[in-house]
Parts: C-alpha cells; sequence; structure tokens
DNA sequence: CGTTAATTATTGGGTATCCAATACATTTAA
DNA sequence: TTAAATGTATTGGATACCCAATAATTAACG
C-alpha cells in the first residue's frame, strides 16, 4: 500500500490532521470496524492514514473512558461504539457542523457562483 | 469576558481543538486583522478562545513561512495575508470540504429528514 | 494625570496526535 | 510446511496546539 495512493492529498500551508477521536467515532458509529481497518478509512478521507502509533493509544483512549468496547476476533480486534460513544459522537457532530460550516457553505457559494459564471 | 459567553460549546467526548493555523489562515482571507481580534473569532466560532500563548507562536511560525505578514499600529499589530498564503488557504479549504465533507452531508440529511417528519 | 483596559509577546509545562520502529500473533498464500 | 501478509500493540521521540502566568506597551476612561 503506497502512501500516496489517495484521491485526496492534504495541503502544505498548514496541518489540517487531528480530531482523530471525533474521526474515530464518526466512522464507529456507522459499523464495527477493526484497527486498520480504521485507520484505511481514515486515509480514504484525509489522505494520509494515520500509524499503529497513533490508532492503538487511540482506541485505547477512548475505551478506556466507555465510549467504545473491543472484542477480539481472530486476528483481528473489533471496535464498537458504546451508548455513551454514540450520544457522544451526536453532540460532537452538532457541533462540528456549528464551529465550522461556514468553511462549507463558503466554500458551496463558491461553487454555485462557478457554475453561473459557465452559463 | 467570561469564558463560557459564547453560543456554542465544545463537546465532552473527544478533544476538537486543532488545526489552528488552517483558522488563522482562513480568518485573514476574508480581511487582515490584529492578534486578540482572531483569536475573539476563533471563540466565537469554536465556543473558545486561543489563549495567547496558543495565538502569538501559531502567528510567528506562519509569518516565518510566508504565509502572513505584519504590521505594527499603535498598540495593536495587524496580520495580513500574502499571495502565498492566499493561495495556501484555498487549497486547504478544498481539501477540508473533501475530508470532512461527508460529516457535513450526513448532518445536512438528517436535518431534511427531521423536516420532513414534521409534515 | 492616574488608573484601568486592551494588546503584544514570551515562557514553561501539558496534551492529543503523530511518525517510525519493533515484536508478537494470526491468517493467508505458495 | 514455510513464507508472506495482515493485524495488534507498545515505545520513544517529535510536533502542533493548548493553558496559565508574566511583563511591557499603548489606548481609553474618569
Amino acid at each position: 500500500m503506497p502512501k500516496g495512493n489517495y484521491d485526496i492529498c492534504p495541503p502544505e500551508c498548514c496541518d489540517m490532521r487531528g480530531m482523530l477521536s471525533f474521526l474515530i467515532l464518526w466512522l464507529l458509529s456507522k459499523k464495527p470496524m477493526y484497527g486498520q481497518e480504521l485507520a484505511k478509512e481514515i486515509g480514504k478521507r484525509r489522505g494520509t492514514k494515520p500509524n499503529p502509533g497513533t490508532i492503538y493509544p487511540a482506541l485505547k483512549e477512548l475505551k478506556k473512558r466507555g465510549l467504545i468496547r473491543s472484542k477480539k476476533e481472530g486476528r483481528a480486534t473489533n471496535y464498537y461504539i458504546t451508548e455513551k460513544g454514540r450520544k457522544g459522537i451526536q453532540t460532537a457532530c452538532e457541533y462540528f457542523c456549528k464551529a465550522f460550516g461556514e468553511i462549507f457553505r463558503e466554500r458551496m457559494h463558491i461553487s454555485a457562483r462557478k457554475a453561473e459564471q459557465i452559463h
């Protein structure tokens, strides 16, 4: 798996990483996953896949706080979101959309503007 | 200025801070601002205002990388985005909307769903 | 004019996230 | 059966961001 094999590439000007726990909870709210599956899904969206040294301590912490639970199944350890985690991520998504919503709406506005100009 | 005097409050389940440089460049791409003005604007959106120990080193670094420039005007130091910064933030906003867009669209879908149910 | 408020900037210590390396376990492929 | 692939988990060092405290400067207020 080459590092750069994504449709998306992070910008050079500023660090766009972070909010790892948020992304993990959000993905797990969709379906249970094992560690590397999560890392791969994050990589698909962010263009950079978190290393084991990043993902596993984060999962460990989320488990410690009761937001997820895990179950070893063969060589994989599958992670499941708890009810507490589900409530938490709902609130977090609302917050995210409020805090960063303007960037999105601005972008959609620009896109709509460009579409107009083509007419 | 009380800390909690915002319309928005960060969630408890996970850390939603970060991407400070991105936010700074984005705000400066709208209009020049001085340090505490930037901090205030970030606070309005994120519900937490970055401390001087956070904002000024970040501004210093952005300046060092040629993405912004500054000019002391009285007690204020106003910060301006450079052309390099403007190009950078454009790319970064595109990236941001791609990387996190799904969270938004999901949220808007849920909102639309709820509106339907009311009918 | 003196006092208060606002702004700047730094320092020291902390934290979440990050990478790279390493070792071990399990599954899959040859 | 062996080798390769995949997944787990930890450790050590690094980085961006973070807070709180501090000191200096400038502006605003009474």
